[in-house]
DNA sequence: TTTT
DNA sequence: TTTT
């Protein structure tokens, strides 16, 4: 509802694999993606340099919904959202943390075939009984919030949760 | 020189202390700040809550020098970069990761009296026979390059670091 | 509620003037701003140059209010929005067109004695028996929408606005 | 190279038609481009309404070059950049104002087929004896200057320019 | 660890 | 018309 200072991060890339959803106790559904971003150089001797960043995406309720259905590994995705370090504890018990992107908006990309289709529906989407649209024009945004509003998920437990 | 993708972050926070400024062994400058960024809102108790989020931040050369220079613990500033996540390994010899932004441009805001001043000059930063400026108008961004350009440090020990 | 690609502006930058607020017959306010950027660099010929950018602002509802009550002539504020032209008639018939920002979210900036103060409260803003807040640090955003919703606002007459 | 203030534009459409690429007099590609962005809901009577928001987008050099050899009606793209208002006289000698967005980075997206192909090749790009790409991942960006730079062009004929 |  |  307030806040102080801007936590806005816009990422435009690939799933590297099938979106993994799951839903939390009380109902909500929560989706986690991965996208890669690249860039590629050539460094001081002349050589073709390439480094891919990973990125790991949460996404809850409609959003994760509309993500398991439409979104398949290799769609290209626009997000917007903000940075969220969570910490966790190993098997050795010590303080690990982990930096994600809340997603709070997401725009499919590149339109007709290119997302969906190739992979096999995995097991965690919520099944609706339709097939995902054929057009990769699908917009989402978290329904009753605006941007940069803090969700509260006190029930979903993140220290199951295998580190990204 | 190329991107596939887009890896952008878009911050306004306060320094949570003063900058760290380092040499690499080439002669050009790192800088590590940290910033927050806050929200709050009515949980479902009708209770406030506030989060606080902080976020590492890397400056490179010019611009890591004016950090070092201008920029103090409560200092207010506009930034935009990128995500990266390095790997490291802790002192058992396991895995880690770190994720941090890497800055492309930055902004002081508030003008007037507002950045720097109170606390006591750190004894790291480039010291240039000037007094911090009195007005935080400044901007900076990397001389030669533009904005998601991969910069080449290879001689920058960064296993040596404190994890965040 | 569902967009086509991303519409997206990032502001920062000071006021020229206090912000004019007015209210729609149907009670809901609405107000303009207009913000300064600039940018500085020297031509080839060693000269420094310096260019000023002004954006017009419009913002509605609680955003409006909270703008009428803190907002003067000088402060600095980070806004987000998107982009709007809107078509209007000049004395003589003829088409013109503006290009406006409609605000979503907004941050003021520098906090402490920065904001409001000096210039006398303008004759147009909501009056709530309360003075400025002596603080900047103040975020608003339009309550019950998320970003980029269209605002329904059928009975504001934008024909008789002054062109920007 | 300094700048005081943030003025970003986050854009991510399709365009309306092909670009239009210019050369300056001394030797620079200068392209035009519009593209749309739209969004929908339901308004209060629960009838479907959209609104389609036209940008026109001013690319220089390298960039415009990319524009001229990939881009077709129909491609879509990300794009970053800044505001830029710029005024001109109509044929009764009236000023009039045109924003436009001047381009510092650009995105192709959504791979393969989408982009180029169909349209026939405008009569105005530079022609290189190359083919369009097949697939759609190029980026570009001007070569020697970072983002939000003034781009000097002072024989570029800005009055002769059609008002968008 | 900041800021209000 | 701002700001430094």
């Amino acid at each position: 509802m307030a806040s102080k200072g801007v936590n806005k991060v816009i990422l435009v890339g690939n799933l590297g694999q099938d979106p993994e959803v799951r839903c939390t106790t009380n109902g909500n559904a929560v989706a986690n993606l991965s996208i890669a971003t690249s860039e590629s150089w050539k460094d001081q001797q002349g050589q073709f340099q390439e480094r891919t960043e990973w990125h790991r995406l949460t996404m809850y309720r409609r959003l994760a919904e509309v993500a398991g259905e439409y979104l398949r590994k290799g769609s290209q995705i626009y997000v917007e959202g903000k940075l969220q370090t969570r910490k966790w504890q190993d098997q050795q018990g010590q303080d690990r943390y982990t930096t994600e992107i809340i997603v709070d908006s997401m725009q499919m990309l590149g339109g007709r075939e290119q997302s969906g289709g190739q992979s096999a529906p995995a097991g965690n989407q919520p099944q609706r009984g339709k097939p995902p649209a054929s057009n990769g024009y699908q917009q989402a945004r978290n329904g009753q919030q605006g941007n940069n509003q803090p969700i509260a998920e006190p029930d979903f437990d993140f220290d199951q949760d295998i580190p990204f």
